[in-house]
DNA sequence: TGTACTGTACCGGCTGGACGGTTTACCTTA
DNA sequence: TAAGGTAAACCGTCCAGCCGGTACAGTACA
């Protein structure tokens, strides 16, 4: 089956897309070889020529991670609100792209996968890094980084738990304690 | 086996220390019956004796940790640096029981277990209610909320992965910002 | 005697992975 | 252009092993 009408998605992206759904709804434990590969509209047999083992899905995962790690790197030195701004905007759970392969390789992190954990613990580092070098200050990169990864984590873990957690109305403030800190960081 | 000298721990509480280690070393996967059991000197029968099932196992370590947590925000509410500095300066992961507890709780809730999550909402919520009570500002309690759990969280996801991640130092520095946003919040 | 276990044996269900076959797309060659 | 060939992409089934849980007979101690 290589598409119907024009090839939307390949086999291999719908199999990383539908393994990502699985670890954000019911967590790696759901994540199985079987359940993913009846989510990708696959038999388990096409599953494993794409990905030879589980270890190979994560490491697909991985590499998808950190391609739109690098482009959202880019998007935050851009942004014209400034980079503090832009990560503590952009760190409300949206379902984007970014976001699912983000919580999925966080899920397999807490299972302690040595991967998914060096995976990252990288990815951090450097947006903590890109924050730095637009903030010009360590510890203003870091508050900011941690508000950010607050709201990311609590948006993560309460999915669907408690109804919406953080509003609209309370980011827009909390971006203002965000310009605070910020400002006197210079 | 009532203890050789002195009845230091009950098995129970043994039990649920070593789900909790294994929970916290190897996430939700390695804390099988087997393995608490064995981690805990205790057999397979004494354990379920104990808890009848692994819910009960989940459940008896909710009700720890709402005790802890109760134990935690009374001393928050009596810190002499105030509540906002006692929690930021409390989120490094210190393994002390409180932690433990949490971060056991954290794992999982990441699989999707409903009691967890419940559990972990019900503690969040008291938390935020407990600084804002004292911070008279909801935006300035969730900010600092925000900040702590970035904190915890990256610890509790990196621990043992990168080395100490935030040095006493930066913590200082952050606290710092702490009290910054909380004079801008009066 | 009851409480708090130990130890062993067992079971159904699920999991990652191996493996042998089959379909499909495209490329040669006459 | 029809026949033949090849390799990538995929299917379906089987298996060893582990997991939670059951069952139960025995034991040490207060």
């Amino acid at each position: 089956m290589t598409g119907i009408i024009g090839v939307v998605s390949s086999s291999r992206e719908r199999i990383l897309d539908s393994f990502e759904s699985a670890l954000i709804r019911a967590g790696e434990r759901a994540a199985t070889m079987d359940a993913v590969a009846a989510a990708a509209d696959v038999s388990k047999g096409g599953l494993l020529y794409h990905f030879p083992s589980k270890e190979a899905l994560v490491d697909g995962l991985a590499a998808r991670l950190r391609s739109l790690a690098e482009v959202d790197r880019e998007a935050m030195r851009a942004d014209p609100e400034g980079a503090a701004r832009y990560y503590v905007r952009t760190s409300i759970f949206e379902d984007s792209a970014l976001d699912r392969s983000l919580v999925s390789m966080a899920r397999l992190a807490q299972q302690g996968h040595p991967t998914a954990k060096a995976s990252l613990a990288e990815i951090q580092d450097r947006w903590l890094d890109a924050l730095e070098s637009q903030l010009g200050n360590r510890t203003t990169a870091l508050a900011v980084k941690l508000l950010g990864d607050g709201l990311y984590y609590d948006a993560a873990f309460f999915a669907s738990a408690g109804s919406g957690r953080t509003s609209a109305g309370e980011i827009a403030a909390l971006l203002d304690v965000v310009d605070l800190i910020v400002h006197a960081g210079r």
